[in-house]
DNA sequence: GTCTATATAGGGATAGAC
DNA sequence: GTCTATCCCTATATAGAC
C-alpha cells in the first residue's frame, strides 16, 4: 500500500543519458515497464494511473503527458505481447527431436504468457472493452490453433502420432484452453502472503508454474503418440514429475 | 444501456401474494435473480447497484435495505452455486453405462457453470477480493478433482481405461481446467451484437456452448479408454459432431 | 518534461421522510 | 419496505505554472 522509499529500477536501459529527449523516452519506457509489473501483480482493474505514477515517483499529470489514457498503455503492452508471441514451432524432422522442439516451444509460449499474464487474468473484460484487441487476440489464437493442427498432422504422417481429424481438432482446442488458462488455474490455489516488507520483491517462482503448464499440455498430447515419440516424451515428462 | 420500459419478470414465484412480509421476501429474491442475470450478461465488475435497482424499478436505498452491500449479493449467489454444484457422479457399473453417466454428469456440471458463469469470468478478482470465497472455491475444485481421479481408477479396475497414476492426475487437472474455462474460451470468439432492442432477451443459445464443453472434456478422456467404453464414447461423440 | 491543482464523473453507501 | 436526497470517496483526465 505505502509507496516504497527505494523503488525498484524498472527502466529497461542500464546506462541512462541525461538529455531531455532521452529522459522523455526513458520515462515513457518506465511507465510501460512499471505498468506491466503492477498489472501482473495486482490485476489491471486494480491498478490506477495514480498507482503507476506513485510507483515511479512522478506526477499523474506527467503520466498523462506521455499517454493519453490508461487504455493507450494497455494497447502498447498488448502490441508488445503480440509481437513476441507470434512465433511458430519448427518443422518435424525425426520423432525424438520433434518432442524436444515441442517442449522448448511450449516453454517459450508459457514464458511469454507469464510475462504478460495480466492480459489473461481478465481477458473477457479486456477484450469486451476494446474490439480491436479482441480481433487481434483472435488472430493470435487462430495462428496457434493452426500450428497445433499442422504439427499434429505432421506427426501422424511420420507415424509418431495416431489420431484422426476430429481428434486433432479437439486436441488443438484443448491445447489452447490449457495454455491460455493454466496460469489462472494455478493462481486460484495460491494463498496470499499475509504481510510483505515494503519494497521487497514478490516471490512468485515463475519457473515452477511454467514447467507445470508445459507438463499439462504435453499430457494432452502424450496419449496420441506412438513409438519413439511416446518413449521420448515420457522420458521428458519423467524429469519434471515432482 | 437504457432501462427497459417493460422489464422482464425476474421473480421466481409465479403467484405472488401481496402481504408486506412476502413482498419483502419477493424483493430480496428478485434482487438476487436480476443481479445474477446482469452479472452474467455484462460481467460483475460492470454492473453497479444502481443498474440492479434500475432494472427492478426500485430505489438504490431499497436495495441497500435488503443487502448490506454488493459483496453480500455475490456471497449469496456463490452460496447457491456451491449448493447446486456439489454433486458427485454415480459409481461405475458396466463400461457402456459409465460413459452415459459421465456424459450426463458433465452436462449437469456445465449447466450449473453456465447458470453462474459470471463467477468464472473473473474468478481471479472475485477470489482475491474475498478469501472466504477463495477457500470455498478450492474445496469445490478439490471435490471435483477427487471425483475424476476416483472415476478413472474405477474405470481402470474394470479394464475400461488404461492409465497410470501420474497420467490420471494430469488428466484430472486438465479436466478441471477445460471445465472451468471452456465457456470463457468460447466467449472470446463471440462478436458482440451491434444493436439490441431494449427489453428483448439475449440470444445466447446456451445449449450449444454446453454441449461443446462436454465434448471437449470427453475428448480429454477418450484416448485413455479401451474396449466397450471407447466404442460407446465414440458413438456418443459422433452424435455431437457439427 | 514535469509539476500542482483541480474539474468531472461515477459508484458505493447512508439518513431520514413516508 | 420503500423512496428521495445526499455524502463520500476514488479514478480519470485536464489546465496552466514552472
Amino acid at each position: 500500500m505505502s509507496p516504497s522509499k527505494q523503488p525498484i529500477n524498472y527502466s529497461a536501459t542500464s546506462a541512462p543519458v541525461a538529455t531531455n529527449a532521452s529522459r522523455s523516452a526513458r520515462t515513457r519506457e518506465r511507465i510501460l515497464n512499471v505498468s506491466l509489473h503492477l498489472f501482473n501483480a495486482l490485476g489491471e482493474a486494480n491498478v490506477t494511473t495514480g498507482h503507476i505514477a506513485d510507483e515511479l515517483n512522478i506526477s499523474p499529470g506527467n503520466l498523462y503527458y506521455h499517454f493519453r489514457n490508461k487504455d493507450e498503455i494497455i494497447h502498447h503492452l498488448f502490441a508488445d505481447f503480440e509481437k513476441k508471441i507470434d512465433v511458430a514451432p519448427g518443422n518435424i524432422a525425426d520423432a525424438a527431436s520433434a518432442m524436444e522442439d515441442l517442449w522448448l516451444y511450449l516453454h517459450l509460449m508459457f514464458e511469454r504468457i507469464w510475462e504478460y499474464r495480466f492480459l489473461y487474468r481478465n481477458l473477457d473484460d479486456l477484450l469486451a472493452r476494446d474490439s480491436k484487441l479482441k480481433s487481434h487476440f483472435n488472430i493470435i489464437i487462430g495462428h496457434k490453433r493452426e500450428a497445433v493442427i499442422a504439427m499434429s498432422h505432421a506427426l501422424v504422417s511420420v507415424k509418431a502420432m495416431r489420431a484422426d481429424a476430429p481428434e486433432i481438432k479437439a486436441l488443438a482446442e484443448n491445447v489452447l484452453v490449457v495454455s491460455s488458462y493454466w496460469l489462472n488455474y494455478e493462481h486460484l490455489r495460491v494463498v496470499k502472503t499475509p504481510s510483505r516488507l515494503p519494497g521487497s520483491p514478490h516471490h512468485e517462482d515463475p519457473e515452477k508454474h511454467l514447467t507445470r503448464g508445459v507438463y499439462q499440455v504435453m499430457a494432452l498430447i502424450a496419449p496420441f503418440l506412438e513409438g519413439d515419440a511416446r518413449t521420448h516424451l515420457n522420458y521428458l515428462k519423467a524429469n519434471y514429475l515432482e
